[in-house]
Parts: structure tokens; C-alpha cells; sequence
DNA sequence: CTAAACGTTGACATCAACGACAAGGTCAAG
DNA sequence: CTTGACCTTGTCGTTGATGTCAACGTTTAG
């Protein structure tokens, strides 16, 4: 299949296909016309891709993750890479999270000063 | 005083002095010379910019308050418009963390399924 | 034959808050 | 007079993942 239609199948722009080559995460076979030829292989990978970026992860993160499945395995987790990035990903994520509370708090401290009875509930606090 | 005692008083560069005016954050006297001439209120006012943008508000943000702090008031967040910027940074803030918490638990159930065992408890998370 | 719908590469624009220069003016001390 | 520490404006670079053109070649349906 061409650009265009993994574009549409994988639900990206083909600017972002191309971006991912040029990026290396992606190759594609050319026809005699210059054209990008892919598989279906190629609509995995990408797929994969939009997945890893739709929760945070960067591009960068992602490379273990389609070396995985370019290696064969079914899964682009499974490997010890991946695993590593998904671990580094977590404390990142947590350490985002505990930042996100420590502002919360100092915001929702200083409103309460400048105008008692304004803060809003958590859900989950008292 | 000059930008460059304001900018050692204040803890930031001269540069982003000069950029908060160019915003119309902060403004100022000019010498004969074309020299920027600042008084104990600018410094204030940039306290308190340096302090909004610690918790993560944009400058833009900050306006309200350096407004606020420049109408006689003696604190930035004691101004209505203040406390709407406060409110809506807390929802903000409130989204985020939905949106990391989310995050964390997709990013963890993949880790478990590669890897099962792998996955770091979570302060709090039994 | 031609227009529409594809494809190609290349390069600039976006968002925020500056950092890092360039190229110059000003001013005090020695 | 000169060095050096200030100051000025202006402009480009940074970061990530594209969007959006430009300018052009290819293919396909009518």
C-alpha cells in the first residue's frame, strides 16, 4: 500500500509517516516511481507508534519498541528495552504526578488565602 | 536601581527582564542615558511573577496579579480576575493529574502484561 | 488530453520563555 | 587613555511533532 492509505488505515497524516522515517522509525520499500511502498508489518508498527505517543511517550522512547516487533515478537513490549523505557516512563510519570500535587497544593493554598471558601473539592479529598 | 541589580535582586537574568517588558509584564523609567531605571515596587512585582511562573502558570497568567499588585493592593492574588486565574489553573492542574494517573495505570497494565512482577508499587497503592 | 487525486522533497511556522550572541553606547577607576 | 563592567536593541536558536506551503512529478478516470 502506498502513503496515503496507511495514512488513512493508522488514522495519521502522511506528514507524520514521512516524519517517522526521517526519524528512522519507519523504512519503506520505493517503487519504480519513487513512490513508499508498505506492508502490513508497517501498519503494525505505526500503530504501535500512535499508541506509545498517545500516552506521553516521545518518539525517542518508542525506537525499542519497533525494534521489538521488527524482530519478530508480537508484542513491541516484550522485550528487555521496551521494558526498561516502560519502567523509566513510570517514574516519569510519577514524578510528573507528585509535582502536579505539590503545585496543586501551593495553588490551592494560596487561593484559600486570597479568598477563603473559593477552592473547589478533589475528588477524593476531605 | 538598574536591570542588572533588579535581575541579581530578583534571582533571574536580565534577559527575561527584559522579555517581561517587551510582554508588558513590568515596565519602566528610562535615564538620560536610555538606561531602564527600577524602583523596590518592581521588584515585587517581579517576585511575584518569578513565583506564579514556579507553579507552573504562563506569563500570561501572571497578569492579573502584577495588575493586581500594581492597583495598590498588597497582594497579586487578592484581585478577582486573580482568583478566576487561580481557579482555572486548579481545574488545569486537576486535569493534568487525571490525565497523568490514567496515563500511569495504561502504561503500568502494559508493563505488567510484558512483564509481570516488573511494576514498581506506587506510594499509597496497596 | 486533461483535471483530479495522488506522490515527491524541502523548508518555514507553531508554542514559551528565555539563552546566547552580535555590535554597539556609557561610565567609573586606574 | 584604556580596560572592564555595565547598558542598549536586535536576531537567531532551543524543543517535538507535526501543519502547511511551495513547486513539482505520476497516475488514473473520463
Amino acid at each position: 500500500m502506498r502513503i496515503g492509505e496507511l495514512a488513512r488505515r493508522a488514522g495519521v497524516s502522511t506528514r507524520a509517516l514521512r516524519y517517522y522515517e526521517q526519524q528512522g522509525l519507519i523504512t519503506a520499500r520505493r517503487a519504480a516511481n519513487g513512490y513508499r511502498e508498505y506492508g502490513e508489518a508497517d501498519l503494525k508498527l505505526v500503530t504501535e507508534i500512535r499508541s506509545l505517543l498517545g500516552v506521553g511517550f516521545t518518539l525517542d522512547d518508542a525506537r525499542p519498541f519497533v525494534a521489538c516487533l521488527r524482530a519478530g515478537h508480537e508484542s513491541g513490549g516484550s522485550c528487555p528495552e521496551s521494558v526498561a523505557v516502560y519502567q523509566r516512563k513510570l517514574a516519569e510519570i510519577d514524578d510528573e504526578i507528585r509535582t502536579l500535587l505539590a503545585r496543586r497544593a501551593e495553588v490551592a493554598g494560596q487561593l484559600t488565602e486570597a479568598c477563603p471558601g473559593c477552592v473547589l473539592r478533589k475528588q477524593g479529598e476531605s
